[in-house]
DNA sequence: TCTGGGGTCCTAGGACCC
DNA sequence: TCTGGGGTCCTAGGACCC
């Protein structure tokens, strides 16, 4: 049976609730809810806190409510970076063949480690050994033929457990499962397929895949129809370096401490998140064309409104007077908004000095600039740099 | 004080080209 | 004077995931 589960998916329980309360003694055991943020959600829940209810995703005045002794802690994204990076190594120890989903999750193909290492059970085994002893958190693991199965055996197998689901089992696990366990299966495609009268996996799978292509759309259904049956063809997809698989969009967004209706804060707010990605691209020497805006109003609808532009760009300038135009265009009348976010799509390689050459002698202006503010956030960090001074002065005031 | 922020993929209509 | 069909790009929205 070694051979026969080759794909394992491990998953950190709690993932930013374990990080953020390992070194808190006084912590174990205890209701802890990590989020904030007058207008956030729950971004991880220890199991104590999960037992009164609260759940990732659930706002924050609602978990309080639920679980009014819980501890709430900020979240610290550098630190949950660094365990993972630390995670991702053990797994790469154990083999190559490593899928990162997110920071707190991944996909290993052991097909060629069994001989060295064991089953799937003892390789399973030594990954959460070395994570607990480590890192000081605990994992599950779920071991199947294929990353479907896989992911659904983990969650199975939480808290910090193991779940093996040999091929010959395959059927047996998965009919009894709810809808809604299914991957790609949310809240809305659960309740059109109740409308179905389909509550169980079981049912999707005795469903003509035809029926559900109807309701749910070619992709979808056939892809639910196959996931039933635990007939996916998808193989670990190890992710070869950035360069190789760079990402295809980049952005940024920001719901306002309280909603807003003055042009001037939002301009302002659409430069902040203008530069914000224009960093990011540059650091990752890419650069895009299509920059989308998104507004979200006071009543949470939310619009986007996208240009496509004749050459990809990096410079925070360019993405802002493109981002500004949008906004502009909407001829919005002093509507509250609650959100707003800059996107930049279709990223490509930027080739070195290529595209400077391409600008013209103000536009290079505005590169030099940016240049100059990545190379001060590099030696002062961020908050050295204020890109509202960008607007209000057109030009860089380094001593800002 | 209901509802974050970072992404990916799919759909659908219209423009435009051959 | 009664009109094809395929392919690609662009735009907007929606669903989903962590």
């Amino acid at each position: 049976m070694t051979g026969e589960c080759p794909v394992l998916h491990v998953d950190m329980d709690a993932f930013y609730a374990s990080v953020m309360t390992r070194d808190r003694p006084d912590l174990a055991g205890c209701p802890v809810i990590v989020g904030g943020g007058h207008r956030g959600v729950v971004l991880s829940a220890s199991y104590p806190a999960r037992s009164s209810g609260v759940r990732s995703g659930m706002p924050m005045t609602r978990a309080r409510r639920l679980c009014p002794h819980a501890t709430v802690v900020a979240p610290d994204y550098e630190v949950f970076s660094t365990v993972s990076t630390s995670v991702m190594e053990i797994f790469r120890q154990v083999t190559p063949r490593v899928e990162t989903l997110s920071l707190d999750e991944a996909f290993l193909d052991i097909s060629g480690a069994t001989r060295r290492l064991g089953s799937p059970v003892d390789i399973a085994e030594l990954i959460r050994a070395r994570v607990a002893d480590e890192q000081g958190i605990t994992c599950s693991v779920g071991a199947a033929a294929t990353v479907g199965v896989a992911k659904l055996a983990s969650r199975r197998a939480k808290p910090d457990g193991i779940v093996v689901v040999p091929p010959a089992e395959t059927t047996a696990f998965l009919h009894p499962l709810a809808v809604e366990e299914l991957w790609g299966v949310g809240e809305r495609t659960a309740a059109q397929l109740h409308r179905l009268g389909l509550r169980t996996v079981g049912d999707v799978a005795h469903t003509p895949v035809t029926t559900l292509q109807r309701a749910l759309g070619t992709v979808m259904g056939g892809q639910l129809h196959r996931l039933a049956w635990g007939d996916d063809q998808r193989m670990v997809a190890s992710r070869r370096g950035v360069e190789e698989d760079p990402d295809k969009s980049t952005g940024a967004d920001e719901t306002f401490g309280r909603d807003i209706d003055d042009p001037e804060v939002v301009l302002r707010e659409l430069l902040r998140l203008s530069a914000k990605v224009g960093a990011r691209i540059r650091a990752a020497k890419l650069a895009g064309r299509t920059v989308t805006v998104k507004v979200r109003f006071a009543d949470f609808t939310t619009i986007t409104r996208s240009r496509t532009r004749a050459e990809a760009t990096d410079v925070t300038r360019e993405i802002y007077e493109t981002a500004a135009g949008l906004f502009a265009a909407l001829g919005l009348q002093r509507a509250r908004i609650r959100l707003v976010g800059v996107r930049v799509e279709g990223l490509q390689p930027r080739a070195g000095t290529y595209r400077q050459l391409e600008l013209g002698a103000r536009d290079q202006g505005w590169a030099d600039a940016d240049q100059a503010v990545d190379r001060a956030v590099l030696r002062f960090g961020a908050a050295a740099v204020q890109p509202a001074s960008l607007l209000r002065s057109r030009t860089l005031d380094l001593s800002a």
